[in-house]
RNA sequence: GCGGAGGUAGCAAAGCCUGGUCAAAUGCGCAGGACUUAAGAUCCUGUCACUUAGUGUGUUCGAGGGUUCGAAUCCCUUCCUCCGCACCA
């Protein structure tokens, strides 16, 4: 037995001793950037969901490294944010205390994984040396026009007591404590994605990113070609709405605002309609505060406003609803009831008129009758000089009549929102900013940064606890030297994660954030991995950064991330593995029991690393059994009785070879770890009878295979067979397909089956202890069925069709239907050599039956422990079908 | 509503792209056997049904149709499950 935790724990100390994974720019090598998101540095545990992350990367990490690639695979620390925060609140301790001592955990737990991480790369986003470089990119867009500053209505979460950005939302609640996001008007920090947003949804497409992230990133960014049409209030003002339906312009009856649009309060200002209004904007925040998906249904209240349509020059009354958003768009559209569903239901609710201004093909649709929207394609009617046209060509034509008339104008509107940036919290990147009566925003001069967090902050009040500090806020300005105040919002934790990547190629510059030699050698991440739920957040927000620093030439690539693989979820008990469900299972409990390989291995083997997986306690035993079954192949001390089976091991080991190799670059770990337990499996049934080096070489081998999926007993078993060095750092095995023989295969699966036919006719005949028994198979019919191929397609039959043409016209014809049961593949793929394909070998197995059915074989079988001589026949209908001498 | 991913033997999970190698890898579970005083561990065998000494036959890959000599795999319809974004004009 092997004890895997005294294999562990020796393997990882000398790794780390030695430093074998320690990278630096070779520009003689290829490069590859393996990265992990890097994680929030709060639960002191890893559970199985984080084993399971960490062993994908480290697989991939190990298979590039051994690949000849020069792998840069760091991992740090993204450990500014609430949760430390909330625990120095509720436990009294620092933030600062509370996340280094976490840190100092997770390091820990993370080095009994045995990953292969450059440790010297570490990095932690609280620490000076990091935020410096946020308030010195902070001020360099600001310089850039790509950070400003504006009164808006934002969300608030009111438990973390802080503003969230959009990608912190989620259904309308808080996204780390679930609580309901209130509006609320502030002055606050805004990146300016916005800008970057046709580009970044451009460049999704140059990406290798599976499509369910391209998709929700397309829709987050939300681009869509549309109108701006000036509809007049009476008092004049002109107030632009935006439609990608300008056909229905003439079916318009009504207007709809967004009830927290800030131009609402002012217009009904002093009306009789101010009262009623505000009351309703009232019961809705009731609503939404209690939840009441009734009330929540479209509703609205009218505000006695009207609106002028500027084509038909009818007045249409405003309503104030609760389905239009106040920042998409002018917060205000206008309703065609007729023709869009939203619309219809609102005008339904409050009578209002229906015009139908599409028709369908029998001109049969009727306002009075409808029971929904028409939104299909139609005919224009009551559209004046539009009538008769398509819906859809009228859409360009009514477009180009508006703007040509000076009524509105062509534009492209995005969903996606400029990322607000501000938090008032303490555990955060303070914003370089200071606030000056006389020169306005003035930024921290660059030679004062790192701008430091205050220490002399309580964190026992509620509000921004920077706030507390005595010396922080008052300041003098950098610019008149008058009296000034600092900004007190800090940075929301995804501004650390915009820009690590580029840290980790040199973690410890002081002048400048990162070395731009390093970054163009080591940039773009080769293979990012990470969850799926950073779709919209951290993926837009690196993106954008990359970009902007693009501009500002910084960097010369457009993209940080090439491809991106999203690993499954990891359930139990049905729900997610995590520490709020309690459901969790650390890895304190499995690898003290196991041994972190088998742990690692069970997440890889059990499921495909993109798929979400169900823990299962028994299965792990599975694995372990595995790997002590894989020690014991080099603990034994075989004697081998023969060299019988020397190319069958051969062959063997190279297809094993190429099918991991082929699995492991397209991320298919599950089936690499079920081929290297099949080969397991094989060796043992042929290591008696192979030669020592034959074996020697196959285990040399399967140690190395091994590394990426258990890397501790990977080192181990090379070393056991007394390889050189680490089996880390080694070549990965290279597969020859030339060794590859399947026919050898093929061979083997006939003898086994007749082998076993002998057993059967052993047990029969009562013999039990054989002395002898000779096994003589006749090379004419071993090779019989595979020239019968060979003949086919030297006839030049290359297919299906051909073939079965072939076979009803010929001396096949009795065979027909059999051989078109398992040739036809074998003759579309011979050709091309695919009968050296691991996955041909069944095929020959299938075939096996019929060729003893189709041909006459005499097998005399002879092994060392018998003498008995036995002739074996395999049956053909009307022979005896086994003969016993 | 829009979008994405799925439904395979007792369970988990491959196979589907590129149709014939599929009664369908592998692991778990289960059954039998070897070993053992016994249990455990380990090893071997079996595990859709009926049958055989071996072979074989029948019915299977959510359901229903279609294409094909041939479908788990391709096409259409349909049912169900999970997951994102959600009133984006």
């Amino acid at each position: 037995m092997a004890d895997f935790k005294t294999i562990q724990d020796k393997w990882q100390s000398k790794w780390a001793e030695s430093k074998v994974f320690k990278v630096h720019e070779d520009k003689t090598k290829k490069k590859f950037y393996c990265l992990e998101m890097f994680p929030y540095p709060s639960a002191a545990f890893l559970h199985m969901g984080h084993v399971r992350n960490y062993s994908i990367g480290d697989a991939f990490a190990r298979f590039k490294r051994m690949n000849g690639f020069n792998v840069l695979y760091p991992m740090g620390y993204d450990s500014f944010g609430l949760p430390a925060e909330n625990a120095a609140k509720k436990a009294g301790i620092h933030p600062r205390e509370y996340t280094e001592n976490s840190i100092a955990t997770i390091t820990k737990y993370f080095k009994q994984l045995g990953l292969s991480y450059d440790w010297d790369r570490m990095i932690a986003t609280h620490e000076p040396k990091y935020y410096k470089w946020n308030q010195y990119f902070f001020i360099k867009f600001y310089e850039k026009g790509l950070v400003y500053r504006k009164k808006a209505k934002v969300n608030y979460c009111t438990h973390c007591t802080t503003v969230l950005a959009n990608e912190e939302v989620e259904k309308g609640a808080c996204w780390r404590c679930g609580n309901q996001v209130v509006d609320k008007d502030l002055d606050q920090w805004f990146f300016k994605t916005t800008a970057y947003a046709d580009q970044l949804l451009e460049d999704i497409k140059k990406l290798d990113w599976s499509d369910k992230i391209q998709t929700i990133q397309e829709n987050w960014i939300g681009k869509s070609f549309g109108t701006l049409v000036h509809f007049k209030l009476d008092n004049g003002e002109v107030f632009p709405i935006f439609t990608t339906r300008p056909d229905t312009i003439y079916g318009v009856t009504f207007m709809v605002i967004a009830l927290n649009h800030p131009k609402l309060k002012e217009l009904i200002k002093g009306t009789p309609y101010e009262e009623t209004v505000d009351a309703f904007i009232e019961d809705v925040k009731k609503a939404e505060a209690a939840d009441d998906k009734e009330f929540l249904e479209k509703s609205g209240v009218f505000t006695g406003l009207y609106a002028t349509n500027p084509l038909t020059t009818d007045r249409v009354p405003i309503y104030a609803g609760n389905f239009v958003v106040a920042d998409y768009a002018t917060g205000m559209i206008m309703a065609v009831p007729a023709h869009d569903n939203r619309d219809f239901e609102f005008a339904k609710k409050y009578d209002i008129p229906i015009t139908v201004v599409i028709q369908n093909d029998d001109h049969s649709l009727k306002a009075e009758t409808m029971t929904k929207a028409y939104t299909d394609e139609g005919t224009l009617v009551f559209s004046s000089d539009f009538n008769d046209l398509n819906n859809f060509d009228a859409i360009s034509k009514i477009t180009d009549y508006i703007e040509k008339k000076g009524l509105g104008t062509r534009t492209i509107q995005y969903r996606l929102k400029d990322w607000l940036i501000s938090r008032q919290r303490y555990w955060g990147t303070p914003i370089p900013m200071i606030h000056c009566d006389e020169c306005g925003i003035v930024p921290v001069p660059f030679n004062e940064l790192p701008l430091l967090l205050p220490e002399d902050v309580r964190f026992d009040q509620t509000g921004n606890p920077i706030l507390t500090s005595k010396h922080f806020v008052h300041v003098r300005c950098p610019r008149c030297n008058g009296s000034a105040t600092r900004e007190t919002d800090t940075m929301g934790g995804f501004m650390d994660s915009s820009w690590y990547f580029l840290r980790y190629c040199s973690p410890n510059t002081t002048d400048v954030p990162f070395d731009a030699d390093a970054v163009k050698y080591w940039m773009p991440v080769d293979q990012y991995i990470g969850g799926i739920e950073h779709a919209v957040g951290h993926l837009i927000y690196s993106r954008f950064f990359t970009k902007a620093l693009r501009d500002m030439k910084m960097l010369s690539i457009d993209e940080p991330f090439n491809a991106l693989f999203n690993q499954g979820v990891v359930y139990k008990d049905g729900k997610k593995m995590s520490k709020s469900y309690g459901n969790i299972i650390t890895q304190e409990e499995i690898a003290p029991k196991y041994g972190i390989d088998t742990a690692r291995l069970f997440m890889l083997f059990v499921a495909n690393p993109d798929k979400e997986m169900e823990w299962n306690d028994q299965g792990i035993e599975g694995t372990h059994k595995f790997l002590q079954r894989v020690y014991k192949l080099y603990e034994d001390k075989v004697e081998s009785i023969g060299n019988t089976k020397d190319s069958y091991l051969i062959s063997k080991q190279h297809i094993v070879v190429q099918s991991i190799t082929d699995d492991i670059d397209k991320f298919k770990l599950n089936t690499a770890v079920v081929t290297l337990m099949d080969y397991v499996n094989y060796i043992y049934t042929v290591r008696e009878n192979v030669s020592p080096g034959v074996l020697r070489e196959a285990l040399e081998v399967l140690s190395l295979l091994l590394n990426p999926f258990a890397p501790h007993l990977s080192e181990e078993c090379w070393e056991l067979i007394n390889g050189k060095g680490f089996a880390s750092v080694q070549k990965w095995p290279e597969h020859d397909i030339s060794k590859i023989d399947l026919q050898l295969h093929y061979i083997e699966l006939l003898i086994d089956n007749t082998v076993n036919d002998i057993k059967s006719v052993l047990e029969l005949a009562k013999i039990s202890s054989p002395t002898e028994i000779e096994l003589i198979i006749s090379e004419e019919w071993k090779y019989k069925f595979y020239s019968m191929v060979k003949e086919l397609v030297s006839n030049g039959i290359r297919n299906t069709g051909e073939l079965s043409k072939h076979i009803m016209s010929s001396e096949l014809k009795k065979h027909g239907q059999d051989i078109m049961k398992v040739l036809p593949k074998m003759v579309d793929k011979l050709p091309e050599q695919v009968l050296t394909q691991g996955t041909e070998l069944n095929a020959f197995n299938e075939a096996n039956g019929l060729i003893s059915k189709m041909f006459d074989c005499a097998v005399r079988v002879v092994t060392a422990e018998n003498s008995k001589e036995i002739k074996a026949r395999q049956a053909v209908p009307g022979k005896p079908a086994i003969v016993v001498k």
